[in-house]
DNA sequence: CGCCTGTTTGATATGTTTCAATCGACGTGG
DNA sequence: CCACGTCGATTGAAACATATCAAACAGGCG
């Protein structure tokens, strides 16, 4: 591939420059009952420390489309993802984008060191966020050992993945970067406690593409050959079986 | 680009299987005459705390081509590099290669949370570095609180770092991943007080390829494309000129 | 039903890879 | 001191995977 300075100005990004608008805020639901307790950030406090954090925390809904944070904008707050799901990305000055990562429900958001967001974060359908002030993260942490370890231990997982995907990026061809993208999402799904193989897809080829480094017709493309070999099946665009599981395993290797 | 599925065997990596074979171990030098004291893991450290540290360490010595460390081998040691290069990479199993980073004086190895070692680092020239154990790093960042800090913001820069590295390989032509690549290296000699701007460029341009997400010849052609526009100039193939910074720049970002 | 938006499919263009050959620097041995 | 061999860098020609351009298709909704 590579080809992006010609893709590029294929939108400019024009967005809706929705930003905060939509946003809403609501009290806190109690931490006792959220839905991602033991996945997300907070899994690893004692019954005392998760009250003493969930006091500071309040919860942000979102509409797909809006902009959770900007690349570049100061880094106020921390988030941990109650539901829905997020696109985590980085723009060019031409338009052409990057999508760094997606985020689910336990997932964290604010691992950030410096003053300002590395990357844009925006809603993909509805999301139920919960949020905290930054400054409040770094002193909670430094009161709570567990959480400045859970921190760390987050990033470092963070790291590993990011090198799983530059792997993907720089060596792997359109079809394994698909069917690595199809397993990890049904990993993912499987570890928070969702349905892993008629495996949810919430975000458009588009996105697809803007994560793998491909167009959005080599996505659907890939899509129709692994369908056309038996390997998926799909509902609708938004559903797919994973049908030959072990054919998909080493397509992702690429072994 | 693509097409990995068919650069494959191009070797399979047979490379000398040297491991630590050609390692060698030494005393530990003293801190305070450290060359790379202040921007290297132990920089944060006070004078005592520095002592307690570097009474964990020991000293390595590796020739060029030798295996510090290997994917998936257990992580028993952390590492800071005090002279040379060394590449981090990971391989397919059809021996495609991908270069996830190049670490040089001052830079530090071991932020992995796993049991297992995420990627493989080979020397690059001759390399020194200073070691300790993994499992005393851990109660010691326990003990010192300005070095868990240390750590974790080391991973974060890693972090953005990486997400940089993963617009370039999504998004970026061969010609801006170049650039990028000439600059990011200028200016890390810069940050470390080595020199800039003939940019000493230690590793192969087979290293750079399968850091960029290219070709050897890829790489070539294109230093060939930025020689005879006048942007930069040669020396020798390891020492380029940075000629000129702002079309470079321009370049790298992809205005 | 018809519009709208996202997906799929087709035909063509192109940047990068692949295959192959030449060049250049450097070290070795006669 | 110079032929020779080696290894990495460079250059050329052709092949190819993916991008680009363009059109058809499908599903949801007013």
């Amino acid at each position: 591939m590579g080809a992006g300075q010609f893709m590029a100005l294929k939108a400019i990004r024009t967005g809706n420059q929705t930003k905060a608008q939509r946003r809403s805020m609501m009290d806190h639901q109690p931490c006792e009952t959220c839905a991602v307790r033991g996945i997300a950030v907070c899994g690893a406090l004692s019954r005392e420390e998760l009250d003493k954090f969930g006091a500071e925390m309040s919860d942000v809904r979102l509409q797909s489309g809006d902009t959770l944070i900007s690349e570049g904008d100061p880094e106020k707050h921390v988030f941990s993802v109650l539901s829905g799901c997020l696109k985590c990305y980085k723009l060019m000055p031409d338009g052409r984008r990057q999508i760094t990562g997606f985020l689910f429900p336990g997932d964290f958001l604010g691992l950030g060191k410096c003053e300002e967001n590395t990357f844009s974060a925006e809603a993909v359908g509805e999301v139920g966020l919960c949020r905290m002030e930054r400054t409040r993260l770094t002193s909670l942490s430094g009161e709570i050992p567990n959480l400045k370890h859970r921190l760390y231990d987050l990033a470092a997982e963070s790291l590993s993945e990011l090198q799983d995907h530059i792997l993907l990026l720089g060596r792997k061809t359109a079809q394994e970067r698909v069917a690595t993208f199809l397993l990890t999402l049904s990993k993912r799904a499987q570890l928070r406690g969702d349905i892993a193989n008629p495996v949810e897809i919430p975000m458009g080829r588009d996105d697809i593409g803007d994560f793998l480094g491909l167009t959005t017709e080599t996505v659907s493309r890939t899509f129709s050959r692994l369908r056309k070999a038996g390997i998926i099946g799909t509902d609708r665009d938004k559903r797919i079986q994973l049908i030959n599981m072990e054919e998909l395993e080493s397509l992702a290797e690429g072994a």
